[in-house]
RNA sequence: GGAGAAGUACUCAAGUGGCUGAAGAGGUGCCCCUGCUAAGGGUAUAGGUCGUUAGCGCGGCGCGGGGGUUCAAAUCCCCCCUUCUCCGCCA
């Protein structure tokens, strides 16, 4: 959610820095809302207070034994008038936050003007996409071949997109997933958690998932319940409705939950292989800091998500998002892309967002260094640390050998239990 | 899933329709006494949010959340959430 104290100095502004996600918002209704809002609540509360102070004199009269039933007529019609009134400002205060809700959160400056991902702008290379002197194999042939990966057995338990991983395969997965969580949770500093997979509206609203973004989560029939895309969304909303104490900023978790994306409007796109699956494991971390320190905060959370790719000595590359391919929740997104010989190219397996206060305003996250002081809002970061399946198939495709089979990188080695290679 | 009990400010807690924005206690700030600790006395403060104002301030909301009854709701009614106890079921 924007500030609305923006909205309100500065409303062409805001228009201006939104401009740049090359859409219109709707934003000019919000004036009008705002002054009927207003004018409303001035209207009601001079209303109340009157009934207020004359409910008291009732209360005199009645204490006294006196007649108090002229009173009581005039106070009736008040009292349905503010009603009416009361009425009429709910609406328009729905309507208002509607609109707010459907808001994105504005760019960082930094942020380059651009439609699509190729308009991203590349920050930095790591390591040499690596040289095959025998045809290479995508990943999902190698799981084949070794019988690892099985997406037809999935496929008659549950549906397409999703994956059996089998033998070594399940162990990499286990390893890798390990791996990451040991590395975030000592040297990193995170504090290591393992959230519900299961979130309720509130919590996607907070995060900012809704209400735009419905069609692409799982809803629980029957329940408020939705399978959570990410555990961003539960460990950002540790702290809804929260006054977090300044002094204990930044707070750092990392987590590793399943993942659950409907994947609606991607048909036909990366349908073979781990890399687009509508259950994936992924191990987040997230970050709360305050407002000065979010974007150094960003820069470092970044270098732990590539870390792990520099110890499993994958080449990979940084970018920075364009504003037409940044999330509706971010101020500026890193995405750490690794290089994947079967598409020939790097491929997204991390994205490190400073929301800045945008999801702390939808969630009511604060903080404040004295009991005295006003609360404010804190800052929200989140970037995955990694995906853990995709991070599966970058290694099984630049690991492969020449007779089919995998190396398992040295950092994974005692995580697969001493298995050196997969064949 | 069934049966009960409960949810009041930082914490504990009183309060069944108007004099309760909310007793009391703890906590916290300041002062005094005592004095290196422990203890005692006095006094102040009371979270959050919205509107208004240059500001002091004034006003509205607020007693888990949301509806309703009433001139008036922490207090009465309905729905929901959470916690605790017991039973059932279950990894």
């Amino acid at each position: 959610m924007l500030d609305v104290k923006d909205l309100r100095e500065d409303l062409e502004g805001v228009k201006k820095a939104l401009s740049k996600r090359n859409k219109d918002f709707g934003l000019d209704k919000f004036t009008e809302l705002d002054e009927n809002r207003r004018k409303l609540i001035q209207e009601v509360e001079e209303l109340k207070n009157k009934q207020n102070t004359e409910s008291k004199e009732i209360a005199n009269l009645k204490q006294k034994g006196e007649d108090a039933t002229k009173l009581l007529a005039d106070m009736k019609e008040l009292s349905d008038k503010i009603k009416e009134l009361d009425g009429k400002l709910k609406e328009v205060e729905k309507e208002t936050e509607e609109l707010l809700l459907s808001i994105p959160n504005i760019p960082n400056e930094k942020v380059k003007q651009g439609l699509t991902d190729e308009d991203n702008e590349e920050m930095r290379k790591w390591g040499t996409p690596r040289k095959f002197s025998f045809e290479y194999k995508a990943h999902w042939d190698i799981g084949k071949d070794l019988d690892i990966l099985d997406p037809e057995t999935a496929a008659k338990t549950t549906g397409t997109r999703f994956t059996f991983y089998k033998g070594m395969g399940a162990r990499l997965e286990r390893a890798v997933m390990n791996f990451m969580m040991d590395t975030h949770a000592t040297k990193d500093g995170y504090t290591e958690t393992i959230a519900p997979s299961i979130v309720n509206a509130d919590a996607l609203q907070g995060t900012g998932q809704l209400p735009k973004f419905k069609e692409d989560m799982f809803k629980i029939e029957n329940t408020n319940y939705y399978l959570s895309p990410t555990s961003e969304v539960p460990v950002t909303n540790m702290y809804r409705e929260d006054i977090i104490d300044g002094k204990k900023l930044p707070l750092k978790y990392c987590c590793f939950t399943p993942c659950y994306r409907a994947e609606a409007g991607s048909a036909g796109r990366d349908t073979r292989g781990l890399v687009r699956q509508h259950q994936f494991y992924k191990v987040e971390m997230v970050k709360f800091t305050r407002p000065e320190q979010s974007y150094d905060e960003l820069e470092s959370l970044t270098n732990d998500a590539e870390n792990i790719l520099k110890l499993l000595d994958l080449p990979y590359r940084v970018v920075r998002l364009c504003s037409g391919d940044l999330g509706f929740s971010a101020a500026m997104t890193y995405d750490v892309e690794v290089w994947m010989p079967s598409y020939n190219r790097y491929v997204e397996i991390s994205s490190c967002s400073n929301c800045e206060a945008f999801q702390a305003r939808r969630a009511g996250i604060r903080f404040k260094d004295n009991i005295q002081d006003k609360a404010q809002y804190a800052h929200t970061l989140n970037g995955s640390g990694l995906a853990v399946g995709r991070t599966v198939a970058a290694i099984l495709e630049n690991y492969q050998n020449e007779d089919g089979s995998v190396t398992v990188p040295e950092v994974l080695v005692p995580y697969m239990l001493g298995v050196e290679v997969i064949k």
